[in-house]
DNA sequence: TGTACATCAGTGAACGCGCGTTCACTGATGTAC
DNA sequence: TGTACATCAGTGAACGCGCGTTCACTGATGTAC
């Protein structure tokens, strides 16, 4: 009967569910490089080799965490910016921001898994590199409503070179400027490239530790940041 | 002789220097997390349990080399920062940047030791903490030469608070400052804090590979966050 | 100059450990007739 | 309803590996008298 092979199936994708669960908490305890197949059977009761029927090896089951990760994070910067859709872009700036902090500091090993350190001995599959730059996509649109940039003139010049030589790019950033746009696209990439670099500084430091100690709330650091990129590139 | 006792050290010294040269080499090539006692004895050529007659373990060892580059990088941004002594803050702060993103770029991995996702299994002692804030004394005597920043009042507030509950900072920045300064301290600190963010937020993207197939120069990036901290805080 | 002793870098064997992965297998569940 | 067969999750033993660390030791060098 069909009904059987499909509660065989459901079975599977929760067993895969929960070790990927599992080894999300390991990475949270002790970081991506400590994640051990083992580590992961032993918590859930279950002798080590039983894995290799849901993974094909501990590279796959990192992989899929790392995109699994990836697509997560992703949605979480899309909700917010789906949310204040009808706020300021000043707002929607900080918004997004405040959803980017709030999933790293959530999962701080985790975030680090994506942003961090690589992990020793693992090759991260090309594929990667296109998730990361979804991420992004939301800032994107919302940086589209500033005015101009004159300090980022060189950047700009560099990143309209990327965008004419890359038609992926190129498509990509058409899709999300859409039409409301009032900013030539790479004065609006420019203005992503920065809040990204400010973005990850400051949920990295917090993510790492280097923050503690220090009188000073990482949201703080954060809103500041925001409101000076506002600031810069004209966003009301 | 005494002759004989000194030469013995000499070479212990010696000794001791290689092993920290290879181990960094190791260091550079798969991650600190890979770093291994037997893997540097078997580089150097002698017995894994040698290396005990020099490091009390695999953490001495780790320990000494994050101690030793936290020196070398507040060394590299001590002689950017007095070299470019004579000239406007705008251009100093851009000297200290590229000494920052220098020092990083020569070892990304010896940088992610420093600031990157914490060694899976080590415990960093204490002093580290007092280690990272000597890195970013040149900033704070450069942004000293700023004159306000409406913006930064919440940040502000929390530092200075954090300064007059802790002597140690209120000292370390009343040093760093020295008579010249123009502004606050703590709308200084304010600068520093931003200004690490943003070294940080750049040169760990690039560190970390995530800069690679992007059509831009990381060293652009960074001038113009630099640019535009120099434009809100208003250096000359 | 010669001899007994001290120092100390380096060795090789060994311990206990945990890892990823393979392999032949058991045993429960469902399917076909 | 009963029987032969197929599927597949999970097991336990085993392989080869590398790790940090300890221990008793060798052998060269220097020191004291």
């Amino acid at each position: 009967m069909a009904e059987a092979v499909e509660r065989r199936k459901r079975y599977r994708e929760q067993v895969r569910d929960e070790i990927k669960q599992v080894a999300l908490g390991q990475i949270a305890r002790d970081g991506a490089a400590a994640l051990t197949l083992t580590g992961v059977a032993k918590e859930i009761g279950v002798s080590g080799p039983a894995l290799y029927k849901y993974f094909a090896g501990r590279d796959d089951l990192l992989t899929e965490l790392i995109v699994d990760s990836y697509a997560s994070l992703a949605d979480a910067l899309d909700a917010a910016g789906s949310a204040s859709a009808e706020a300021p872009a000043r707002e929607r700036l900080h918004a997004v921001a405040r959803a980017y902090r709030a999933w790293a500091v959530a999962q701080p090993h985790r975030y680090l898994l994506l942003a961090g350190t690589p992990v020793p001995r693992y090759d991260a599959p090309a594929e990667t590199v296109d998730r990361a730059r979804a991420v992004l996509a939301p800032l994107l649109e919302i940086l589209a409503a500033g005015r101009s940039w004159p300090r980022a003139e060189p950047l700009r010049a560099e990143l309209a070179e990327w965008i004419a030589e890359v038609p992926a790019v190129a498509d990509w950033v058409r899709d999300a400027l859409g039409p409301a746009a009032t900013t030539a696209p790479d004065v609006a990439l420019a203005g992503v490239v920065t809040a990204w670099v400010r973005l990850h500084g400051v949920v990295s430091i917090e993510a790492v530790g280097l923050f503690n100690g220090m009188g000073l709330r990482p949201a703080t650091v954060l809103a500041l940041e925001m409101d000076a990129l506002a600031d810069a590139v004209g966003l009301d």
